[in-house]
DNA sequence: ATGGTAGTGTTACTA
């Protein structure tokens, strides 16, 4: 099974270059961060015409996550159990959908931007985090050998080395400590980065501002991160570079884990 | 000189 992610920064404007990647790639489970659309908006019929089908949570034009499927789609879950809230009135967002394909559990996971760290978004974001970690504990406790994929935007780079120049992140969001303890606590829970050792170097996001594409001046924030018998399963993996090229790119390149 | 792009939906907000 071909699985991958992608942070497609609006579904309604990408969906031809999100059709054309998932037939050239043979890519048969991906999931989405950032459709940037309610459920009603979401333009299905594409995938549909390509053999997909869709599951989709989105509630504004903020956020917004799903899986696209050829294999059928079971058990799907809207956020994990504990998930924080935001906002005034403190409300759920769209930043989570489960899906289960061919025996396999997939998370399409949009982490909170953290914006600036003194910013209440950053505590959101660790929040958001430490009850992912707790969720993820559970679903390991009750099963110890279920495949489970937790893929998406994570919005932290968890080396030095997956961003271009680390002095110019100084004081800043995805690579504070806490960020990346953050993320070590769901590899001490068992989930291992399983696309590091595939993709050597390579980021999964430039920003549009600055040339920073042209300048390879990018990060490594689009992770897989798998339960033991998920990341046993891992034959290969890459990065499609390509994708941030030309007109109408998103942000983020999509991340393409091979599973035997 | 404090540097600018993209998307949604509206003159602001998010990234």
């Amino acid at each position: 099974m071909r699985l991958a992610t992608w942070n497609v920064n609006s579904i309604r404007t990408r969906v031809g270059r999100v059709v054309d990647f998932l037939e050239r790639s043979g890519t048969d489970v991906l999931a989405l961060q950032e459709t940037k659309c309610r459920d009603d908006q979401f333009p299905e019929e594409a995938f549909h015409a390509a053999g997909y089908d869709v599951v989709h949570h989105g509630l504004s034009q903020w956020n917004g996550v799903a899986v696209v499927s050829r294999l059928p789609v079971s058990d799907v879950e809207v956020g994990f159990p504990g998930m924080p809230t935001w906002g005034e009135p403190a409300a759920a967002e769209a930043r989570a959908l489960g899906a289960t394909v061919d025996g396999v559990r997939v998370w399409s996971l949009y982490v909170p931007n953290g914006r600036e760290l003194d910013n209440p978004h950053y505590q959101y974001k660790l929040d958001w985090l430490a009850g992912l970690r707790t969720a993820a504990e559970g679903w390991l406790a009750a099963d110890a050998d279920a495949p489970i994929a937790l893929v998406g935007d994570w919005n932290i780079a968890p080396r030095d080395e997956d961003v271009w120049d680390i002095a110019a992140f100084a004081g800043a969001t995805h690579v504070s400590p806490a960020e990346r303890e953050a993320l070590a606590a769901l590899t001490e829970a068992g989930f291992s980065d399983v696309t590091r050792e595939h993709t050597p170097g390579a980021y999964t996001y430039w920003d549009y501002q600055r040339l920073r594409f042209p300048r390879n001046e990018g990060m490594r924030i689009d992770l897989v991160l798998g339960s033991p018998a998920l990341a046993a399963r891992v034959s290969g993996a890459h990065i499609d570079r390509d994708e941030r090229k030309g007109k109408g790119a998103s942000d983020h390149v999509p991340v393409v884990v091979d599973l035997g």
